[in-house]
DNA sequence: ATTGATGCTTGAGATCGTCAAGCAACTCGC
DNA sequence: GCGAGTTGCTTGACGATCTCAAGCATCAAT
């Protein structure tokens, strides 16, 4: 019993598989970030930060209050992983920049997810192809809303 | 321009995808559970009572110290969703069952997180079956080891 | 220039999460 | 039995996360 371990799965098990999927590769995340000696929030809101984003964009990215962003990114900073500089066209707001050394811690955390890496060398080319075709199907219903 | 779209994606971008679907999904239960009054985590591990489970058991299931699961268990239990009962078998133990409401509820969460189920409807039955093959594939790579 | 909206911070309060310590109960060897 | 070590759960202390309400500075628009 190899190959027949698939006639049409439940919509609630897909549902499961999902979740539990996406919960472990939370904790591979959460645990290399922890390596670092970073929450798993602080290692989300770093790895936001490809250029300048201000305080605000943080809070939609991160779905939640912009008060909560003010301590996230006060640890981070005190830390060195992060600056705050005031944007040019509007003084009110705050651009949050990674130093080289968030760049690099949070490069590092990436590269030390090994569970999920080691799950993503489990398929070839194809697979990963067709994969990364039917996830992105799924993404416009999960994006948008909820 | 709706079939051209994937040239082999890179690990990082298939990476990259899994974790925002993941994100995605997680915000949809957490939206779901918020509307009755639970936090994700309360929601969480109701989710984890099919049956009797062992406080013990919770903590290896959700991934954190036991100390945690007695103070969300504490407040599920004042809400009248979970109850504690000794096991019979040893003393020590405490056995943690969903009463109705608690069964009843975490079944509505799950059914009213419209961004996911939207996002299932997107695929025919042939594409959940292929998508359920490759994430069973990836299943123990993430599953074992952190 | 006043009115209103927007961006960020602060403070209070709840939840989540860890660690260390403690108590009760089980297990094992003798 | 019976004591030594282990295990299951709770408690207390403390930090991080999160939300809400309030406040201040700045922008936008009449």
């Amino acid at each position: 019993m190899t190959g027949t371990t698939s006639p049409t799965p439940t919509k609630a098990q897909l549902l499961e598989l999902v979740a539990a999927l996406g919960t472990a590769q939370w904790q591979d995340f959460a645990a290399a970030a922890a390596r670092h000696g970073l929450t798993s929030v602080q290692a989300k809101l770093l790895a936001q930060l490809k250029g300048p984003v201000p305080m605000r964009g943080l809070a939609a990215l991160l779905v939640c209050d912009a008060s909560n962003v003010t301590g996230i990114v006060d640890r981070l900073e005190a830390r060195g992983l992060v600056r705050r500089e005031p944007a040019p066209t509007d003084r009110r707001v705050k651009n949050v920049v990674a130093t080289d050394e968030g760049h690099e811690i949070i490069r590092r955390v990436r590269a030390e997810m090994q569970a999920t890496h080691s799950a993503l060398d489990a398929l070839d080319e194809a697979e990963r192809t067709v994969l990364y075709g039917l996830l992105e199907r799924l993404r416009p219903g999960l994006e948008h809303r909820a």
